[in-house]
DNA sequence: CGGCTGTATCGACATCTGTCGATACAGGAC
DNA sequence: GTCCTGTATCGACAGATGTCGATACAGCCG
């Protein structure tokens, strides 16, 4: 599986916080790590429960607060929030009878930075052909 | 493609620039076009390609330079960069026998400020409680 | 205690996704 | 023109994903 050699990146920075992939090639590793966080983002349900988490007072939102806005099941909802869990882009706490989410906000960020492109080199707009 | 009709869903800037999703929620028309950019990325091979692409030479780069580094085959790199091309985050053009890739950096930035976190309001270990 | 409400898990299902080999298309070389 | 190389499309397949209803679990209330 490792393919042919690629000095550049060690993963665990690419992974770690900053570098924006469209500096230096993403590795493998980190390819991977980074693909099953955007795969939490990639469904609609998802991406507005975690903004609706986000937004909500305080910062964070029982799922009583989340059930409603949706045409979808509960048991579905409760499904969506499982994979944002995974994906480490949310946690969540049991507090009586609610069970609360808030979003990490690292992680958001560190997704954030990722895709920063660079400000001025513009590719196939300018110069290039 | 750009966004579609939105039938209710307050908030089209969301869709078209720079409100990052935790400030207020996401529409469902807002939500359902991030969704299908979010899913581009949620696969290894396709971060690594984009990322291949923006990191080489000139911010473009011939399919023949992103066929190599990986262990799928010819038309599953070509499967992939179509499904880049379809999400708005690359463009390519053909010239002469080769065919060229360039990122979008409008497409990254829309989503990297989408993510951006509010850098104070931390919430879940805060004041909520 | 028993009953009630909020949330998670389970099992099933239809659909979507990533991958391949085979093949078609585009353009340069001869 | 014919051949060759680079890229895209097609058809098929196994596996993943989103959804549901049914059900289990957790904690409050009376």
């Amino acid at each position: 599986m490792s393919n042919l050699e690629l000095p550049v990146l060690g993963q665990d920075e690419a992974v770690a916080c900053c570098s924006p992939m469209v500096r230096e090639p993403l590795g493998e590793a980190a390819a991977t790590d980074l693909a099953r966080m955007f795969k939490a983002l990639s469904d609609p349900v998802r991406l507005r429960l975690l903004s609706l988490i986000a937004s909500h007072e305080g910062g964070e939102a029982c799922v009583c607060d989340l059930t409603g806005p949706f045409d979808v099941s509960q048991p579905t909802i409760s499904h969506h929030l499982k994979v944002l869990r995974e994906a480490g882009l949310v946690d969540s706490e049991r507090r009586g009878t609610w069970v609360y989410y808030w979003v990490l906000p690292a992680a958001l960020a560190r997704l954030s930075s990722l895709l920063e492109a660079p400000t001025g080199a513009v590719p196939g707009a300018g110069a290039a052909r």
